[in-house]
DNA sequence: TAGATTGTTAATCGATTAACAATC
DNA sequence: TAGATTGTTAATCGATTAACAATC
C-alpha cells in the first residue's frame, strides 16, 4: 500500500511523479472535490478567473491552505490575477481521476445499495456500476436502476473477466469481511466500505470507509452540545 | 467525570461536564462508533473484559490512542484487567447520545434519500425519520419505507410543532441551501448534509457533511496510486 | 506604477505516539 | 508477588496558519 521509503537513500533522483503523488495529505484530498463544486458554479456564472481568497471565503477556509491544495494538482496561477477557472477545474478533475471512469461492482443490494446504484451523479466522479451482487435469490436476475443483480457465486469470475478494480460494500456488518474477500479474490483493489466493520485487506489493496456512522455520531454529539447550554 | 484539574486547586468541585464536552477532538469522535461495533461482537462471543491493546489490534490503532478516546466517555478501567465490555459499550453509547433517539426530517426523497429512509440501522444510532419532504408532487402523499412524504410548504410549520432538531439533506447541490434555510426556519439545529455544497447556517446550528464525494475521491486517488506502479 | 495575489518558507497548533509511574 | 494494563505527562509528527519575497 502506502509504503514509505525508510531512509533517504538517493530519494531525490527518483521519479518525482511517484513520490509526489504519495505526499498529498489526506485532508487536502478531501477538500478538493469541494473546490470543483464551487468552481463549477463560478463557471456557470461566466467567471473566468478566481483567486484563492475568493475560494477560501466561500468555503470558509484559509487562503494559504487553498493555495497549497491547488498546488498539488500542478496548476499554476498568475500573481495579481488568480487562476483560470476552466483550467483549474480541469486540473483538479484530472488529478482526482474523475475523467478516467472506473467500472465498479456493488455488493449488497439492500436499501443503501439500491440508492447508490440509482445515484446518477457518481458518473461525474468517475464511478460507474456495472453489476450488483446479493445473496438473496429473490433479488437475483433483476435489475436495479438498470444495473443487473447477480448471485454472489458469479462475483469472482466476472470481476476477473471484466477487470473490475473497484468494489462498493453495502452489506451488513457480519457479512462485510466475507464479501470483501470475494472482491479481492476477483482482483478488486479498492473497496468503498459502507458497512460499519473495519475490513482486512491483502497488500496493495485500499479500503476507504464511507463513515456514515462516524459523521452521524459527530452530528448528534454537536447537537447535544448546542442544546445543552 | 474524566478530567483532572490541571493543578490541584479543588478543581473537583467545578462543573466539568460543559467544558469537557467541547474539548473532545473530532478524530476521537469519529473513532468511537467503531469501538462500539467491535465491542458488540466481543459481547456476542461472551467476552466480559477487554484491554485497549486488544481493541487497538483489531482496529489497527495505537493502544494509547484508544485509551485516550475511551477516557472521554468517563469510563474507568482496571489496571492489569482492562475494561468491562458491557460497561464500556454503555459508556460510549451514552456519550455519543445513541440512547436518546432523535426524530429527524429528511429533505429530498430521491435515490439517496429513499435509501436512508429505509436504512433500519440508523435506529441503533439514535436517528428516527418521522417525515420526508420533496418538491416533486408525484412523490407527495405517499410513503417511503413507512415514512410519509410531504410537500416542502409543510416543512417549517411541522418542524416547529413537532420540535424536530435534526434535518437530513439529500437534495441536489443547487437546492441545498434553500432547503437548509427552510429547515432552520423550522427550528432545526443540526443538518446532516449529503449534498456536495457547503451549507451556510445561522449561529447555534451545526452542519456535518456526509462527505460521500470526499471519500470516493480518496478511494479513486488511492487506486490510481496502486495501479500506477 | 501600486497593489493584489501567488508560491514558499517559517511558526504555530493540535493530534498521535512514546515513556513511565501507579496499580490491581 | 510479578507482570500486564491503566492513566497521564512528555516527545514527536504532521497539518494549518502566518509571514513575506516574487510578480504581473
Amino acid at each position: 500500500m502506502t509504503s514509505k521509503p525508510a531512509d533517504d537513500n538517493e530519494g531525490d533522483a527518483v521519479e518525482l511523479s511517484e513520490v509526489d503523488l504519495k505526499v498529498v495529505p489526506e485532508p487536502s484530498l478531501r477538500r478538493l472535490p469541494g473546490y470543483v463544486h464551487f468552481l463549477r458554479t463560478l463557471r456557470q456564472r461566466g467567471r473566468e478567473v478566481v483567486s484563492t481568497t475568493h475560494i477560501a471565503k466561500d468555503l470558509r477556509l484559509d487562503p494559504t491552505q487553498v493555495r497549497k491544495d491547488l498546488a498539488y494538482t500542478g496548476i499554476i496561477g498568475r500573481p495579481k490575477v488568480g487562476y483560470d477557472v476552466e483550467e483549474l477545474i480541469a486540473a483538479i478533475e484530472r488529478f482526482l481521476g474523475w475523467n478516467n471512469s472506473n467500472d465498479a461492482f456493488l455488493v449488497g443490494a439492500g436499501a443503501l445499495g439500491t440508492a447508490l446504484l440509482g445515484h446518477e451523479r457518481f458518473a461525474e466522479y468517475g464511478l460507474r456500476f456495472v453489476a450488483a451482487f446479493d445473496q438473496d435469490p429473490s433479488k437475483q436476475g433483476k435489475e436495479i436502476h438498470g444495473v443487473p443483480v447477480l448471485g454472489m457465486h458469479k462475483l469472482v469470475d466476472l470481476a476477473r473477466r471484466m477487470h473490475i478494480h473497484i468494489g462498493v460494500l453495502t452489506v451488513p456488518a457480519q457479512g462485510a469481511q466475507e464479501a470483501a474477500d470475494l472482491l479481492m479474490e476477483g482482483g478488486i483493489r479498492a473497496i468503498w466500505n459502507f458497512s460499519p466493520r473495519r475490513i482486512e485487506v491483502v497488500p496493495d489493496t485500499v479500503v476507504v470507509d464511507a463513515e456514515l456512522y462516524s459523521t452521524l455520531s459527530l452530528l448528534k454529539r454537536n447537537l447535544t452540545l448546542i442544546m445543552g447550554r
